[in-house]
DNA sequence: CACGATTAAATCGCACGCGATATAACTCAA
DNA sequence: TTGAGTTATATCGCGTGCGATTTAATCGTG
């Protein structure tokens, strides 16, 4: 294995994220979703109104490239709608259905259980996200987004 | 977004995970490789015999569904070599070629690239890098792996 | 109003990452 | 020894993730 500072830590964040992903995945299995599903799922359970593909993309970090498929995914197992803005057309907004609506409640029981999981206190989760949030912001302001 | 602590923790994780392979890019591309293709060599890089698909798998937390590709792309690029070990034919070998084992010169100053774009010091690399592994580790032993 | 520049999504190609399964080789107990 | 069970790798299918490009709509400046 390589042994700088760096490389190590860019494989620790690695394995931890593959690890969290399949610590999420029998969860998820049970409402039929993969995470980024999920994710994109969160997003619009949080939003008032019905938001475009672009600021969920902002939200997640993730280009349209990524997040259309995803979301076409969702369309077709019915828990979203996607409709060009009438304001605007070169977007896309994205709104719940009912059906997607609903499954926030079944799938309210899976953030106890990841932090269960991890074996995380709330503060220690809570510390180990804000210096990743900003590693994240410094990575993201070199490159430009 | 959800506003519960582990569902924003993970997406921290996940985010950072994507920016830090996004700063690799660039690098990586000069070297004709991609982020798993470079972490595989570094396992290489610092062996000091052969070692197996699974050892190499062990050691990046990566099963051989997503690593024989891997080396399978390494292989054609000319940097390794696949032999199964005549003493457990079940077992495949990877050896570096000289032209991979020669790549090592030209990856050399990537790390400290990283540390630097990073922007932090190597001692908050080495505290998230452990508080990341300790982490993996309580994820994997859930799952059993 | 015109029209080049910008913006938002979508499309395409490629490389993962993994679950499920297949295949071949090894182990071990009857 | 043999054959059932185990192990190591490979194969397949699906869903990302993103760079490069395309398409369509909007903006801005003359």
């Amino acid at each position: 294995m390589s042994s700088s500072p760096s490389d190590m830590f860019c494989l620790a964040l690695y394995t931890a994220t593959n690890a969290v992903q399949q610590t999420y995945r029998p969860l998820l299995d049970e409402l039929g979703l993969t995470y980024p599903q999920y994710l994109a799922l969160s997003v619009l359970w949080s939003s008032p109104s019905a938001p475009t593909v672009g600021s969920i993309g902002a939200a997640l970090h993730l280009e349209s490239s990524t997040l259309t498929p995803v979301l076409k995914r969702l369309e077709k197992a019915g828990l979203v709608t996607r409709h060009r803005d009438p304001n605007d057309e070169r977007q896309v907004r994205i709104a719940l259905t009912d059906t997607g609506r609903a499954l926030a409640d079944r799938a309210g029981h899976i953030p106890a259980c990841i932090v269960e999981r991890t074996g995380l206190s709330l503060e220690a989760l809570n510390t180990l996200r804000h210096d990743l949030t900003r590693l994240n912001e410094r990575l993201r302001e070199e490159t430009g987004r």
